[in-house]
DNA sequence: TTTCTAATTAGATGAATTTCTAAATAGGTG
DNA sequence: CACCTATTTAGAAATTCATCTAATTAGAAA
């Protein structure tokens, strides 16, 4: 829900990718689950952190439930890493 | 020393701190300890993370270690964000 | 060379993370 | 309703992580 858990999220590369998969459109649960070495309660643990952390978001149709990436907080991430890099050119401290 | 190990690195806000101590120039060990409320051990520990993930240097001078921003890899970074924002409004998959 | 200062390494410990199996929920279908 | 399928939740085990204290390394200075 904050900056700390996207930062912790994109952490795992169980996570991360899931967000790959998911740039082609949303998948279910299982479609997601099918990509892994894993349990399915496995991967519904990684879609729980990812959705704490506002970077998936997800829709009941039928009994299924879909995931679909959600990229505004991914922006605050990228304006950090920027701002790291940028002060170093401009030096205006 | 891998792109995984820059996520991790960067997955914990006391060596998010370090790194935005940084901004402003090169610090010493010792420095950056005085901005913690822990031991020195304990930051030397965050220190070593960082380095791994090749996101500081460092430079030994007397018996000092001063530790400095390495930027190259969060271009790496700021790539695989903007790629997965990317895809989604150029459709080219 | 002895001592002081800066910093890291080693080892221990508690907390957090990732994974599994088994059970629970919930929406369709016969 | 009884059953099947999709998914999550609960609880336990294994692993990783962050932290501390104590010991070690290494350079500077007396």
């Amino acid at each position: 829900m904050a900056f700390e858990d996207t930062f912790k999220a994109l952490s795992d590369p169980v996570r991360r990718k899931i967000l790959s998969l998911l740039k082609g459109g949303m998948l279910s649960a299982g479609e997601i689950a099918s990509n892994f070495d894993m349990t399915a309660a496995t991967v519904s643990y990684h879609l729980s952190i990812l959705k704490k952390a506002n970077l998936i978001f997800e829709r009941k149709e039928k009994n299924f439930i879909y995931y679909g990436l959600n990229l505004t907080v991914v922006e605050e991430m990228m304006l950090w890493l920027s701002d790291l890099k940028g002060e170093k050119e401009n030096a205006e401290e």
